[in-house]
DNA sequence: TGCAAAATCATCCTTTCGAGTGACGCGCTC
DNA sequence: GAGCGCGTCACTCGAAAGGATGATTTTGCA
């Protein structure tokens, strides 16, 4: 809407400064012929004339024109976790094996995640000592990285 | 260099084209002249062409002087781990706890991280020991953890 | 309803950890 | 040169963790 108007206003005010010129022209069209002007140094006026309106109405259609270009910014942003349950499932891994490994990653004992959990030590300890087995981990904190590593927890 | 030839040569084309057209005009003025018509309409004809020339001109000369917007796009990217050496300091954290630490985050054993650092497992419990103190932990899972909150590690 | 997977609990045994304590050498500073 | 921080090593003891194995209950699904 805005660039239409003013491509109009333009247009417009092209065809009054045009209409004008030609209206002094030829108001004055006499006086430079009579004092033996030919037409083609009237020709030329006219064409510089309407060839530098050209020129600045060229300038003036394409002045607003911008190219766009996309600039990636790296930007650190925390990456949101989205758990990789391709891989869980791949691995054979339960979801409650999956929580006591969060809970063993957010450093708590068996006999904690016992508590948390309601259940005895030894049934925190059989679920543990299975997906140690199914991660390949022989140590909880080797369990940690490798869950990490696995996109299993955050 | 090349802006500057490929204007020169827009310029020295529009001469040659309003030359050509000049001389044009003015071998069949006679002509047109002859069977009366005015010297506005010639004015309004030879005005067109400069116009549109001119036009042409314009566009050719700001077509490629365009400006440039850059947007920037904000792009996830996984957050680049800097170490917070003011914590590990009003910690009194040394460099070579530090350095156990992330072994232990690595999942490696006691013995494990004495064979890689070429000391005694008793060095590295000790230091071990030291730094889960200095830390709050009781276990090295949530050394790890709270490791990991206080930006001591990766 | 019946089966398979999952969850639960247990027992025995070994390994690993963690706490506590003490000590030694080295480099730096006051 | 005394003091201090840091790294090193040793020893003991108890707690925690891990491996192996077997068993029971719950649950979801065919």
């Amino acid at each position: 809407m805005f660039v239409e108007s003013g491509m109009r206003k333009h247009a417009l005010l092209y065809g009054l400064i045009a209409g004008v010129l030609i209206a002094v022209l030829k108001a004055i069209e006499y006086r430079w012929l009579v004092i033996e002007y030919s037409v083609e140094i009237y020709g030329s006026l006219v064409a510089s004339v309407f060839a530098g309106l050209g020129i600045w109405l060229g300038l003036r259609l394409t002045r607003h024109k911008q190219r766009v270009v996309v600039r990636e910014v790296r930007v650190s942003v925390p990456v949101d976790f989205v758990r990789d349950q391709v891989k869980q499932e791949s691995l054979g891994i339960t979801p409650r094996e999956l929580e006591i490994l969060e809970l063993i990653a957010a450093g708590l004992s068996n006999k904690g995640i016992a508590a948390r959990l309601h259940v005895s030590e030894n049934t925190v300890k059989t679920h543990s000592s299975r997906v140690f087995d199914k991660l390949g981990a022989r140590r909880r904190t080797q369990a940690v990285q490798l869950g990490r590593e696995l996109r299993l927890i955050p």
